[in-house]
RNA sequence: GGGUCGUUAGCUCAGCGGUAGAGCACUCGGCUUUUAACCGAUUGGUCCUGAGUUCGAAUCUCAGACGACCCA
């Protein structure tokens, strides 16, 4: 053949699915003498005698090669030993390029008339099951790469990521929202509750954690004098694995100056709908058998509404903790040590009796300011803050605030949180002083949000667990032995 | 952290105390309309690891590793 098993390049004329497009007219058993040249993955093989079928699949999907003993030697006079080199030489997982023409074979199968080939790349590892494909969920995690050769719907679950990520930065980006990167290691971890990673700088001889969240970088920037901005990328928490958590996942955070959480819901949902649109052609669809419908507007409902509901008890009349936790235990529900005041246990009482029954798309409002040290004082109800979450099939898919602005209060709220860390609550929140100093020199009235990139699209391809939308998922790695 | 299930050929799986199996893949032979091609032949194993019970363990027991799911 003179060709080592790995070529350099090669020149496709088509994709294959815009073949199977173009000639859908080609009649069985008719043939068309375009020359079209197709480059991919060979995925099965049938050989008989002096003639051969292949299935070639490129990105777009698959097209038969129809391989004819007689055609290549007439076309490839240098090697008259063409057909049984492709028909001896390449195994189904090599990558190979035809050029040829088109025909219909009588099964109605459009194929390229094969009339020349080149091996692109030779596969040393056999490829999975043909039929049963990777049924192995850890070797789907594991070989990524295996899964999304044999798996078309995993194909489709990371293109419809792709679509949706870009939509969202198209929508935000149209509407003035600027998206500015801020660090990623950083000294003091800050703008959520949870465990950071810790790492070290060499040159300066410095810990430094990565970040849990793009709050608190994001609103130096709001007073800097960006109005509108976001940004969307990875977070690292250091904190279990389960079906709704990966140690390091997406999100988005959003910036609106002048604006409040009743505009950042409004934003919320137009955003959310725009881009179920964009990836699924419609606002209603199905979730693990669920139909959930995304078109605006979503209800509006506080947390304390939510739990007199579900449980008969009203939070806005209890005043000691003590009487509370009494309620809630005569309702059979937990009370955590932790949960040390009458809002904390309001929250708790939430997610035992709420958080999963919320299939559609609910916005949560109206939090305890104990949970909530970023977010502003409620303009109307005493201990409560401007805040809320997202819900959509029981899991929590954004969460947004009216901004706290004041530097003072700001102040007090994290120390309050620093006293509850010294208490050994080892998600607290910590001050940061270069933060509270950006408050001191003016923050506009603002909107945030955060939207959690990897549960959104979870909802939108239909995926039970987050690792199904993360290419690689973080692992324990393969016994060392 | 607790519970349930799983780990056997490259892949998908069966076998559940008495010689390690099937289909696909690979290799070889045959075949000009197949598409899970077909027909024939060959090849392929640390039965996750370790200890125990037993004349005998992939199979039973215990411990561990890894994974999935559920619960906290």
């Amino acid at each position: 053949m003179g060709q080592g098993p790995y070529a350099l390049r090669f020149d496709p004329s088509h994709r294959t699915v815009e073949l199977q497009q173009a000639h859908a007219d080609l009649a069985n058993g008719e043939e068309r003498d375009v020359a079209v040249a197709v480059a991919g993955r060979v995925m099965t093989r049938r050989v008989m005698g002096k003639l051969a079928f292949f299935t070639l699949a490129d990105e777009t999907g698959p097209i038969q090669l129809f391989i004819e003993k007689a055609t290549l030697s007439a076309s490839m006079p240098d090697d008259p030993e063409a057909f049984a080199h492709i028909t001896s030489l390449v195994d189904a997982g090599d990558l190979i390029g035809v050029q040829g023409t088109l025909r219909r074979t009588d099964r109605g199968e459009l194929s390229v008339k094969v009339k020349s080939w080149q091996m692109l790349s030779k596969s040393l590892q056999p490829l999975p099951d043909k039929w049963h494909g990777l049924s192995d969920v850890e070797k789907r995690y594991r070989q990524r790469y295996l899964d999304l050769i044999v798996s078309p719907d995993t194909r489709e679950t990371f293109r419809r990521r792709a679509v949706a990520v870009s939509a969202i930065r198209r929508w935000l980006d149209e509407r003035g929202f600027l998206e500015i990167e801020t660090p990623v290691l950083q000294s003091v971890p800050g703008g959520a509750d949870a465990r950071p990673f810790e790492t070290h700088h060499n040159a300066l001889d410095l810990p430094l954690t990565l970040r849990i969240a793009t709050e608190l970088h994001l609103k130096r920037l709001v007073v800097g004098g960006f109005e509108r901005v976001y940004e969307l990328g990875r977070i690292f928490r250091n904190e279990g694995i389960s079906t709704r958590h990966n140690p390091e996942f997406t999100s988005i955070e959003v910036y609106q100056a002048y604006a409040d959480y009743n505009d950042m819901m409004d934003l919320t949902e137009q955003l959310i709908a725009h881009v179920c649109q964009q990836v699924c052609g419609s606002t209603t669809i199905r979730y693990q058998g669920n139909e959930i419908d995304l078109t605006p507007p979503w209800r509006r409902v506080t947390m304390h509404e939510l739990v007199k509901e579900a449980t008969g008890l009203d939070f806005t009349a209890f005043i000691s903790r003590a009487e509370v936790a009494e309620a809630m235990e005569a309702k059979g529900l937990a009370v955590p040590a932790l949960a040390d005041s009458v809002g904390r246990l309001l929250v708790e009482a939430f997610e035992q009796t709420v958080e999963a029954d919320l299939i559609q798309p609910t916005f949560v409002i109206d939090y305890p300011v104990e949970n909530s040290p970023l977010a502003r004082a409620h303009r109307s109800k005493p201990g409560l803050v401007e805040r809320f979450e997202l819900f959509i099939v029981g899991r929590e898919t954004a969460n947004a605030f009216s901004e706290l602005i004041d530097p003072v209060d700001q102040r007090q709220r994290l120390e309050a949180q620093m006293a509850r860390k010294a208490a050994g609550d080892d998600e607290a929140q910590q001050v940061d002083e270069d933060f509270i100093q950006a408050l001191e020199v003016g923050m506009p009235p603002t909107g945030g949000l955060g939207i959690g990139i990897d549960r959104l699209v979870m909802l939108l391809t239909d995926s039970p667990s987050i690792r199904d939308v993360i290419a690689f998922p973080l692992l324990r790695p393969e016994s060392v032995n």
